[in-house]
DNA sequence: ACGTCTCCACCTTCTTCCTG
DNA sequence: CAGGAAGAAGGTGGAGACGT
């Protein structure tokens, strides 16, 4: 190839890239991409003067890394999670709204037993969910030896075993939760003995979610999500009878999802950490029930293209979608708002954001088929249609 | 010396608030 | 109620450092 030819041929790709529309990664076609960056190299020789060149190798190499990391949760692909079902059903997401306190505690009343819930020491958005998650799968899989248990595996047997275990844990019997910040502490040899713990590296978190998120970034994560404190109503299921059953547990006291601590596995040497490895401990209460309802079946499968969705959409999925099968769903617009926490009090803008960044995105995704909006009694109301096949794997519960 | 990775400044999107 | 500004979170991609 000539210099000319190998200049036109940049040319061509430069533009090619430049044309895509912002977020590149979305439009790209990872094929096309990886054979464009190959010719790239091979012609540096005649183009590398050029100071676009480098830029370029550089954007598509990063696009082709945020792709390959995404194609597991190409919707083609199997490449699914679980997520546990107590968590989505009741935890009520609170994120940092405009003119709000940072770490104020957020309360609201359940449904059903009319307790009063509350969230205090942190946020909780579509991320933290997500880091639940992840946790829950490696946990089965562990438990599983790599597949998922087939059989059951209680931790509780009704409701007073598990009013018996917070007691316990709230005597001190049970070490509390420390400070994990300093990276050898002794609390991983601690965590290592705790009967439902996972160890994990960033590496695992990033393929079981499917999205970039640097060592630090994941680290702070899984520290933020740790630290929330919950006083709510949690959904167990329990085995007293023949058919598993659902019920609330009222907690007492606040409980911490889980545990954790972590070792700097990789450091550069500019200090820069690259690769941790986290303990992560379900001896907490909330941490209990977490891994009693997995350990019971009870969770669902998500794709991982489900994590590249708008926060509202994510949440109203998990929220009302998620642990059912229906292929119908009316909602009004009130119980919409509440349940995501969606504060906006101009009906006008709240309608439009539940259209716009919860409802169309989903139909978008193919998680529903489409929606009606109507005027009911209470005001408006959403009917959600789906009727997408039930997967195997699915149970229905209530 | 070159390719790859993290960082971070800047940009976009989403939700709430404000104004008419 | 509509439109737009403001604030927060998340995405983007260039700069620059690291490792082979």
């Amino acid at each position: 190839m000539t210099a000319m030819e190998a200049m036109q041929r940049f040319e061509e790709i430069l533009r090619g890239y430049e044309s895509l529309k912002n977020p590149k990664y979305k439009e790209a076609d990872l094929d096309t991409l990886k054979r464009e960056y190959e010719e790239l190299l091979q012609i540096r020789d005649h183009v590398k003067v050029d100071p676009r060149y480098q830029n370029l190798v550089n954007g598509l190499s990063q696009v082709i890394r945020r792709l390959e990391l995404n194609v597991h949760g190409a919707p083609e692909s199997n490449w699914r999670t679980v997520s546990e079902r107590g968590v989505n059903k009741a935890i009520v997401p609170v994120v940092r709204k405009r003119n709000q306190d940072k770490e104020s505690p957020f309360q609201w009343t359940e449904d059903k037993t009319g307790q009063t819930c509350e969230i205090n020491k942190g946020l909780w958005g579509c991320r933290n969910f997500m880091a639940m998650d992840v946790l829950g799968y490696i946990l089965l899989l562990k438990e599983g030896k790599d597949i998922l248990p087939k059989e059951n595996a209680p931790l509780f047997e009704n409701l007073e075993s598990i009013s018996r275990r917070e007691k316990e844990l709230d005597t001190g019997k049970v070490p509390k939760p420390s400070n994990p910040s300093d990276a050898e502490s002794p609390d991983i040899e601690r965590i290592r003995k705790e009967r439902y713990f996972i160890k994990f590296t960033d590496r695992d978190f990033r393929k079981f979610t499917s999205v970039d998120l640097n060592s630090n970034e994941i680290m702070n994560l899984l520290l933020e999500t740790s630290r929330v404190e919950f006083k709510i109503v949690f959904p167990v299921r329990l085995l007293e009878s023949k058919t598993a059953k659902e019920k609330s547990y009222r907690m007492n006291m606040f409980s911490r999802p889980f545990e954790f601590g972590y070792l700097d596995k990789e450091i550069r040497s500019d200090g820069v950490v690259v690769c941790r490895e986290y303990y992560v401990s379900f001896n907490t209460l909330l941490g209990e029930m977490l891994a009693h309802n997995l350990l019971t079946k009870n969770y669902d499968w998500l794709d991982h293209s489900f994590y590249q969705l708008p926060q509202s959409a994510q949440l109203l999925y998990r929220r009302f979608l998620l642990n059912n099968n229906f292929p119908r769903i009316t909602l009004n617009l009130q119980t919409i708002a509440d349940k995501i926490n969606l504060q906006d009090k101009n009906r006008t803008n709240l309608v439009r954001t539940i259209e716009e960044s919860a409802l169309q995105p989903l139909v978008k995704q193919g998680l529903i088929d489409r929606y009606e909006k109507n005027d009911g009694l209470d005001g408006i109301k959403f009917i959600l249609y789906r009727t997408r096949k039930v997967k195997p794997t699915e149970e229905i519960s209530t």
